[in-house]
RNA sequence: GGAUGGCUAGCUCAGUUGGUUAGAGCGACUGGUUUACACCCAGUAGGUCACAGGUUCGAGUCCUGUGCCGUCCA
């Protein structure tokens, strides 16, 4: 073995192998219990993010896991078409090619699409393999498949038929870059420093009585058609049912009163523009107000806005606009101003509130997908998130589903040539379309990407063919066990998918036909869900690549081995905190494979590994007589240590498994039980028994870590012998009672005292270590110690005299029966102990030492003191915690009697 | 404005139902190449657990309030 581990051959060789020999792919088998992952699909031109590293190592630890526990997995890779950002993406490669989208026209764009989809997607796919993710990457889907389209057009018709879907001219988001409508989801409220501006409107009926209106946007003055206050308001009571002028593109609106004016907010005068507020609208179809429409889609202003406006920018309009009142006297204030504004999420410009015509959802089964989460038949991991879910569940609102794109899903909708669109009379919907499509015209928009993903772990199973769910195993794999995805995705998605699940798995439910209480949960398209922490920079940000934030995951793999970042990455994990990102983090999980590779590298030139092709194999070759307390106690400590990876498996606590591990093996392992065995397995009579038990660590480690760090676990499997053949991935690491079925069929017998005392000898080795290294006799083996001690730990210290002379690095260890005056000295749990010094003592660094610590014990002893002397703590403290204060008191009150008779003896010679 | 998370060592974070003297890794400092590992080993220093009240025999942990930072929804 070399003195290194290098990762990079190993990774390649090993996922290369293991994809020729199937490991990932998953099939049907009754007999075994079934666990299923859909990935959360990447956009497909997308790149790999530290997010995604975080994400997807999640979900390759759950899935190896799960195999090496026997289950049948599967866990399905796929990319979405990502309809937005895509688009806009291939619209910038054809502009440098000197083409326009609509230059192109659509069905030549979309084949450009297409290609460069072709061209530049699936990238991610092919670094999610460096990263070792053990996908079934022949069942790999993207959502403009074939099969995937048939599903996510046949969902539309069947919500169409049932009356969830319908259209309408409705306020929607309307982003003026991507020239679509966007759902309310997409749009993200920013706080802006804004200009308010006070604006006077002249009564017509009343010369020289003039309203104030506040607002942030002056130029929708020229889309006025009246001015609101409230009915209750006792300000303009007398005005009701006059008219202002406008002050742009004078014009005489009335003024008419509506409870849904905020009397509070400026003025309490609302002016109103029904085209470009969704309040203004309400209030318009109220009162049967025109509405004029000053914008075009892309942001400028129309001709309905006034030849001086039209074709200018809406902020540049703004500008022009207040310029002019201001000129003219209607420009009464200006004051800066914070207020919200929506964003494009995609585009990042702000949107429009803009009336249009679009397809809307009315969302099903919200009721029962609400139920689903409260009565726990799904269940959030951190749970506080289901609140979050019923809020937006609480308030959920229509969904509008289409999008002015031409890359995604084209709305199965046709309308009879030359006929009015909006009589149904004249619509055809269906996934395969008309008969006789010569006399059709189809919708020209496209469905939201969301609403082809809501449908991901239905589709990708095959729903709703027949003959396609059995032959991808759905009713074996659906409902999938769990869902990894970020928190910022649970309206988007995981709400969606769970209100998607229940209305169309199975056998149809009609809207109003209720689903019987026992059918839901096997609805449900996923019984827990994992949410993961955001990564953040080493200052808080959001790492993103517009802030230039993110390092690039292949290079620290390149760096550090995919098996270090993953290491590193889940250590610094914790169930659902964000987590700061650092590089430093990685490279300690390099480290720690450095480690594992080198105390494998130490085992296998100690002794032969052959016997280590079994648990049995391994356990026959100790000899019952040769074990001592290290070896019980580091089985324990192995017990143990399985007992909480299981647990934390349980509560998805990553890091705390990591943790469990790593301080097993670092420091049970590697710092005492290997240091330990140097001696022994070099004394004929104990070697093997020693190697054995290493064997076992060893064995049960590789098999802990496997599901974290593949890589380095499926090589050291073989190198050190442990493989019969069969690869790590698919061995179960023991549980805790198989832990004690286990040894309970070997002669070994665990003294359960054995760690409690290996555990004060290593107290008492750190103490003696530490009593050499502060005189700088660290690195001097020849030194000797005396000790004073009661029967029983004299008898732990003769019985452990090798191990803690080799561990301590010293020459003897004897028992004297008195004192040793003016040696410096350590005072621990079995005992005084006195370094003898060959040449004189520095009482001027002892004696303040030892004062230190006689301080520190008197503190100790008083604060015990007190609490037992308080009646109170002896009658209602726990018997166990008093008596545990009692024993502390006694052994304190011997160290402190101790610890003042060395000050003394030191003190004698000054 | 509502909801929610955080505030513990220089840094990043553990600390499970309240119960010994609050832990780890990194960094700092000291010493070290002893037949795995310097991507290592041994040791040392370093904390008013954000703040203020309260409950309790006992609070980092529970309750109330305040402050600061973050996220989501309006």
């Amino acid at each position: 073995m070399e003195k290194a581990y290098s990762p990079k051959e190993v990774e390649d060789r090993l996922y290369k192998k293991w994809l020729n020999e199937g490991s990932f792919s998953a099939s049907v088998r009754p007999n075994k219990e079934a666990y299923s992952i859909v990935i959360p699909p990447p956009n497909v031109t997308g790149v790999l993010t530290m997010g995604h590293v975080l994400n997807n190592t999640v979900q390759d630890i759950l899935a190896r896991r799960a195999r090496q526990n026997g289950k049948s997995v599967l866990w399905l890779p796929g990319t979405d078409h990502a309809g937005i950002a895509t688009q806009t993406k291939v619209e910038n490669a054809i502009k440098e090619m000197g083409r326009t989208r609509e230059s192109l026209g659509r069905e030549q764009f979309n084949i450009q699409a297409c290609n460069w989809r072709d061209e530049h997607g699936g990238i991610i796919l092919n670094q999610l393999k460096k990263l070792g993710c053990s996908c079934d990457w022949d069942r790999n889907v993207h959502t403009l498949d074939e099969d995937y389209s048939k599903s996510v057009l046949a969902a539309f018709v069947k919500l169409f038929k049932k009356g969830y879907v319908y259209r309408g001219q409705r306020m929607v988001n309307w982003c003026p870059a991507s020239l679509t409508a966007l759902s309310d989801e997409e749009v993200i409220m920013k706080p802006q420093s804004s200009i308010l501006y006070k604006i006077r409107y002249n009564v017509v009926e009343s010369p020289g009585a003039y309203l104030e209106i506040c607002t942030t946007r002056p130029e929708t003055i020229v889309g006025d058609v009246a001015l609101a206050i409230h009915p209750e308001d006792p300000r303009w009571k007398n005005l009701q049912g006059k008219h202002v002028m406008r002050p742009i593109n004078p014009m005489a609106i009335p003024i008419i009163a509506d409870s849904a004016v905020d009397r509070e907010f400026g003025t309490g005068v609302l002016k109103i523009t029904p085209a470009h507020d969704k309040l203004d609208f309400e209030i318009s179809q109220r009162h049967n107000l025109p509405l004029i429409e000053i914008l075009n889609a892309d942001g400028t202003l129309s001709e309905a806005a006034g030849f001086d406006f039209a074709g200018i920018d809406r902020f540049a309009a703004r500008k022009m606009i207040s310029d002019k009142l201001r000129a003219d006297g209607y420009l009464l204030e200006e004051e800066p101003y914070e207020n919200n504004v929506g964003f494009s999420e995609r585009a990042d410009v702000p949107i429009e509130p803009r009336l249009s015509e679009q397809w809307f959802l009315k969302y099903p089964r919200v009721e029962e997908a609400k139920k689903m989460v409260k009565e726990g038949h799904i269940k959030f991991f951190p749970e506080r998130w289901e609140k979050t879910y019923l809020h937006w569940m609480d308030n959920i609102q229509d969904w509008c589903i289409s999008r002015q794109l031409w890359w995604g899903h084209r709305i199965p909708v046709w309308y009879r040539k030359g006929k009015v669109r909006t009589d149904p009379e004249n619509w055809h919907i269906s996934v395969s379309g008309p008969s006789d499509p010569e006399n059709w015209d189809q919708d020209e928009d496209v469905l939201d990407t969301w609403a082809s993903s809501w449908l991901w772990p239905l589709a990708t199973l095959g729903w709703p063919d027949e003959q396609e769910m059995e032959q991808k195993g759905f009713n074996y794999f659906y409902p999938t066990s769990v869902l990894v995805t970020g928190p910022d995705i649970i309206f988007f998605w995981v709400a969606r998918m769970i209100m998607a699940g229940i209305e169309f798995d199975g056998r149809s439910y009609k809207p109003d036909q209720q689903i019987p209480g026992n059918e839901l949960p096997k609805r449900v398209p996923f019984k827990h869900v994992y949410f993961t922490g955001i990564i953040r920079d080493g200052e808080g940000k959001k790492m993103s690549k517009s802030l230039g934030n993110s390092p690039e995951p292949l290079d620290l793999i390149t760096k550090y081995g995919a098996d270090g970042l993953r290491h590193g990455i889940m250590s610094i994990a914790p169930k659902g905190q964000d987590i700061r990102f650092s590089e430093d983090r990685i490279e300690q999980g390099r480290n720690f494979c450095n480690k594992l590779w080198n105390v494998s590298r130490f085992r296998a030139l100690s002794g032969s590994t052959s016997g280590n092709q079994s648990v049995t194999q391994i356990l026959s070759r100790i000899q019952p007589g040769q074990i001592k307390d290290e070896d019980a106690a580091i089985l324990i400590r192995l017990k143990v240590t399985i007992d909480e990876v299981e647990n934390f498996y349980q509560d998805y606590e990553f890091n705390s498994v990591l943790h469990a591990i790593y301080k097993f093996f670092w420091s049970d392992f590697c710092d005492w039980y290997v240091e330990d065995s140097k001696k022994r397995i070099k004394v004929e009579s104990s070697k093997e028994t020693c190697l054995a038990i290493q064997d076992f660590c060893l064995r049960e480690i590789l098999l802990l870590l496997h599901p974290f760090t593949p890589f380095i676990t499926e090589e050291l499997w073989t190198l050190l012998g442990f493989s019969d053949g069969d690869s790590i991935q698919s061995i179960a690491p023991m549980s805790g009672t198989g832990f004690m079925e286990t040894i309970a069929q070997t002669k070994i017998e665990l003294d359960p005292n054995a760690l409690a005392e290996i555990e004060s000898v290593r107290e008492l080795v750190t103490q003696l270590r530490a009593l050499k290294a502060e005189r700088n006799l660290s690195n001097n083996r020849e030194v000797e110690f005396f000790y004073v001690s009661g029967e029983e730990c004299s008898k732990l210290i003769s019985k452990m005299k090798r191990s803690i002379l080799q561990a301590v690095g010293a020459k003897s260890l004897q028992r004297i029966d008195a004192p040793k005056s003016g040696l410096p000295a350590i005072v621990s749990n079995l005992g005084s102990f006195y370094l003898d010094l060959s040449s004189g003592v520095d009482v001027e660094v002892e004696i303040p030492r030892m004062k230190k610590e006689i301080d520190n014990l008197e503190k100790i002893i008083l604060s015990i003191e007190y609490k037992l002397n308080n009646e109170k703590f002896v009658t209602n403290a726990p018997p166990k915690v008093v008596e545990g204060a009692k024993a502390q008191l006694v052994e304190n009150r011997l160290k402190l009697k101790e610890s003042t008779e060395i000050l003394h003896s030191l003190s004698s010679i000054s």
